[in-house]
RNA sequence: GGGUAGGUGGUCGAGUGGUUAAUGGCACCAGACUGUAAAUCUGGCGACGAGAGUCUACGUUGGUUCGAAUCCAACCCUGCCCA
């Protein structure tokens, strides 16, 4: 089985270009492959989780991962699906953010060996481009009518899209362009909304003489609805345990829902496939327990062994019987004879004290497994007697107040 | 540059002088039911305040009025058509 089709097997694959001589070339031996990301914060989130997954699987059948952080293009922004403008970032910004979206790399990719990844920053050679110059090479090569009817820009053609943002298309091929001859890098990889773009580098190259450019876009996390995963109230599901906790994390895959389960298991473990089909086929309890599993794996291949094993340990803990409860989400209170208001705040369970009441009031909040029914309840020391108290929030959150 | 339609809360979208903190959908939060699932039903969803209540909000700045998201003026921004 080749490489393609064990990724296609998994369900990664939306769309690939030149389907026939892509694989051959992947046969053939070792390619170097691309995968761009922008650096518009200090981490990653769920949505590089693929991409990362395919470059760990490319890499491990041999091929060699170029990661292109998108330090000149990040301050475009992609008109690809979103209608936001994105601020600009500082060089330092963004030096300050590859650098920390580099350890997260890590955990996926190895940087030894003979095909270890090579990390690029596209600012490196965007920044000192010549208006002129890149016209004539690389504007010239593009046609405006073929870039309108490209699926991207339609939505945008409605609600406006400036000749700015149009230019992202042709940086971006452009950087595909640019590791084609520096590092002979012949593949480009990427969600399925970097699909317009990633044809245009491919067609560039071709475009220029080469023929040994190719393009593969793999498909997005959406849930049933279509409604794109790894979004939480907070906000993206972050890798960055400061961020979005490992037992926030592990929460977040441990609450899917069933029809996710398969797609889940299959695209974001490495769960040998005739594994997956075997746990996602379950039913009632049986498959809540495979969700279990998942939310281990998941959070495992993020955050490591060791906190994986703290936030199972600690839902555990709240959701079964016993257990330690030393991993939960906890603050440390100045003052016992805290109110259950700032209480509330204070842990981010909810964000003004207006919200506060009106969870009390719905019922929705206890303390020590006793629900509070007074929005003016004062904690005092009896509520401290283990030596912390334990506020739960609704069903499934919970945080601890440590003295 | 000319004409024209607009800019409303997280989002979409009503409202066109006074019970309008602003209908409704979506998103989100809580309650019931459950399997820490989905679906469904119920309640909530600007901030502050224990509460009565107070404050801040309908592109920006001024104005008219007892009273403005609603009327007027200027400005900023966006779509569409023409050039």
């Amino acid at each position: 089985m080749d490489i393609i089709e064990e990724l296609e097997k998994r369900d990664y694959i939306e769309q690939l270009t030149h389907d026939k001589e892509l694989r051959e070339e992947l046969n053939k031996g070792p390619i170097r492959f691309y995968v761009g990301i922008d650096p518009t914060a200090d981490s990653l989130h769920i949505g590089h989780f693929i991409s990362l997954m395919i470059a760990s699987y490319l890499q491990k059948a041999g091929h060699q991962p170029i990661i292109l952080i998108g330090g000149g293009t990040a301050t475009i922004g992609d008109p690809s699906g979103k209608t936001d403008m994105r601020k600009m970032l500082s060089r330092e910004e963004l030096d300050k953010n590859a650098a920390a979206l580099k350890k997260q790399i890590e955990r996926f990719v190895t940087f030894e060996g003979d095909n270890g990844a090579i990390i690029v920053n596209n600012a490196d050679w965007l920044l000192d481009l010549n208006y002129i110059d890149f016209m004539r090479e690389i504007g010239s090569k593009f046609s405006v009518n073929k870039m309108l009817a490209a699926e991207c820009y339609k939505a945008r053609l409605e609600t406006g899209l400036t000749f700015f943002e149009m230019g992202y298309m042709l940086l971006q091929s452009y950087d595909f362009l640019y590791l084609h001859d520096k590092y002979g890098c012949k593949l480009e990889i990427g969600g399925n909304d970097q699909w317009s773009n990633i044809i245009g580098g491919v067609e560039l190259i071709r475009k220029i003489g080469a023929d040994d450019s190719y393009g593969l876009t793999f498909k997005l996390l959406t849930t049933a609805e279509g409604k794109k995963m790894g979004k939480t109230e907070k906000g993206a599901l972050w890798l960055n345990p400061e961020r979005t906790s490992p037992y926030e994390f592990y929460q977040y895959w441990r609450n899917i829902g069933d029809s996710e389960v398969r797609k889940v298991l299959s695209m974001l473990t490495f769960i040998p496939m005739d594994e997956v089909e075997k746990l996602s086929s379950y039913k009632d309890e049986r498959i809540n327990e495979t969700k279990k599993l998942l939310a281990y794996e998941i959070t495992k291949l993020i955050h490591g062994e060791e906190e994986a094993k703290k936030a199972e340990e600690a839902s555990n803990a709240l959701f079964g019987n016993g257990g330690d409860i030393s991993n939960m989400p906890s603050t440390k209170i100045e003052d016992e004879n805290i109110s259950i208001l700032d209480a509330l705040v204070l842990t981010n369970m909810a964000s003004s004290k207006s919200q506060a009441k009106t969870l009390i009031s719905q019922g929705g909040i206890s303390l020590n497994d006793n629900k509070i029914e007074d929005v003016q309840y004062k904690l005092s020391s009896k509520d401290f007697e283990k030596g912390y108290a334990i506020l739960k929030k609704g069903k499934k959150v919970f945080h601890k107040l440590e003295k």
